[in-house]
DNA sequence: CTGAAAGCGCTTACAG
DNA sequence: CTGAAAGCGCTTACAG
């Protein structure tokens, strides 16, 4: 358990300043040839580290971003954050995790405060804020990036994919393929992306002259799993568009379990291309939003406004262009 | 943007000095109810929220946990972490990612260097330490959890299954299914838990009277693929145990390329049992080491070093018994 | 180009 | 039970 080495032994062992040292380390003007050397030299032979807290602290900036998630258990969210974190990591940003621990697909009061007692300089956040926290997030003083939301409605920023579009896609392929008893499976019924793929799927059929019921519109964690299905399969139902991957799998589980066959005359359409990410033999008919270059982009606007010398920046979107992958689950 | 409001501000309005509000806020012994709800009733109408760097800088204690992981795309990773921070917050602990950025599987100096600058209360890392780094970790005075693996020849604290005994069950199940030019598909030739399923594997097949070749025993993230699928090929090898989930999925991709049909004649076999953590339908066979076991024991072995009274403990192995999981990837 | 002093917001150790 | 002082390890702002 060696003793902490501060800035104060180097400037100690070097004869120094703390100040001066201090300087050197930080890369600011005004130093000698002689002096850095003398500095790195010592800093080497001692094994100095910053501290991160201290420097923090006294600067007002602590290098971190926060990044607020709902669970990593899907590759959605632990596949973009991989690509974020490691990019925030090489411009020598740490991530620090805030989790909404089940609670609710909201960032609530309790969640920001516990955020906030970190001092972040930027929150990057996939879950969107409780109404009441908008304005309460917006005087916070911290640049907050709603990824794979949309920020306008808050009059945040946000980077997302075009929601209406990826479930109009998804819509026109199950009608496409002679589906015609259309439901669809969402999350929470007050989530906007939710809803935005629900509105896709609703016009791209109402343009085909199918009707979205709604009674076939579903939302797995508010409802009882089992009696939704059974709806599905009473109503023959032929074709479903779930929120995401992994809700399609469970779904298609159940329908399986129920003797449906699903990739014939059965067709379930899910959302976020996972399979992809984990390299898997493609299976489910799915829309991809290009998490990669999303993911990057997101990075990207947080990256800006942390170094941004504008003080404030109008809310924008990114828009992809999401598009279909066709596996087995759908004719 | 606010002002930020702190200790100080709480200690104006209510004429109490600093210190004393910081002792009702962290309940330490001594104050009045009186004083208690005087403190509380400012802090709430102040929005006052605690600093935790500067707490930690005074305290010694920064409440955080450094996750230090190689990707999170892998969702042996991603489960996992996503049940250990959970648990982690609950007991106030956040957590700081460290990854690799892609350098190798090791934890070298340079992020061993990035970590300590955040002064973790605990670190917990999916990594093997460098050689040369074991000493300096042990020496770093920071409780280290080595996630996933043996921490026996670091002695250090390690979480991990008995990967031999993995790698026993996979060859096993091989062989009962009629298979016997088998193959080794691991990541690192260098890293202790794909050596140890290779072992066991070994054993296995040797006591089955089946030799695991030399020529048969590949590293996927060392050597090139192509030659490796051709040589598989050439060979007639007829069974694979790979390293992991998705290790097994981009050989089998390459191999139907080739016209082969996995499943039947040719079997592949995993490990981790990712299809599980997403609900996917189960076609990969795979051995399940019980992931969310054992995240939980992770967390807890952490939060027993963080919370210990004893300043040194012993190195030990919390050991899960695996299991295989029979998919369609094999007869 | 370098240094002495102040202070970031807390908690600790001590005095009363 | 409460307060005044010191200090955690840095960086800032200023003086020279």
């Amino acid at each position: 358990m060696k003793k902490k080495v501060t800035l104060r032994d180097i400037a100690e062992k070097t004869g120094l300043s703390v100040n001066t040292v201090s300087r050197v380390l930080n890369k600011k003007p005004y130093y000698t040839k002689e002096v850095e050397e003398k500095v790195n030299a010592a800093c080497k032979e001692l094994g100095y580290i910053v501290d991160m807290n201290a420097s923090g602290l006294r600067s007002g900036s602590t290098r971190t971003v926060a990044i607020l998630y709902d669970d990593l258990i899907n590759p959605f969210y632990s596949y973009t954050t991989d690509i974020i974190s490691k990019r925030f990591e090489k411009r020598g940003y740490n991530c620090i995790m805030f989790s909404n621990n089940d609670r609710s697909p909201y960032v609530d009061y309790e969640l920001m405060r516990s955020v906030m007692a970190r001092k972040p300089d930027g929150i990057l956040s996939f879950l969107e804020p409780a109404a009441d926290m908008v304005d309460f997030i917006r005087n916070a003083g911290i640049p907050f990036v709603i990824f794979g939301r949309d920020g306008a409605p808050y009059q945040m920023v946000g980077v997302d994919a075009d929601e209406v579009y990826g479930g109009r896609i998804a819509g026109e392929h199950l009608l496409a393929r002679g589906y015609r008893k259309i439901a669809y499976i969402g999350s929470w019924h007050d989530v906007k992306v939710c809803l935005d793929r629900q509105r896709g799927l609703q016009e791209a059929l109402a343009a085909g002259g199918v009707e979205l019921k709604e009674e076939h519109v579903f939302y797995i964690r508010e409802q009882e799993f089992a009696p939704m299905i059974d709806k599905i399969v009473a109503d023959d139902v032929d074709g479903i568009l779930c929120f995401n991957d992994i809700i399609a799998f469970i779904v298609i589980e159940a329908l399986e379990e129920r003797g449906l066959e699903v990739g014939g005359d059965f067709g379930v359409v899910g959302f976020d291309n996972i399979q992809q990410m984990m390299r898997m033999p493609r299976f489910l008919t799915t829309v991809d939003v290009g998490s990669r270059d999303f993911a990057e982009a997101g990075a990207d606007v947080m990256l800006d406004l942390l170094s941004g010398s504008e003080e404030e920046r109008p809310s924008f979107r990114e828009t992809h262009k999401s598009f279909l992958v066709k596996g087995r689950s759908t004719r």
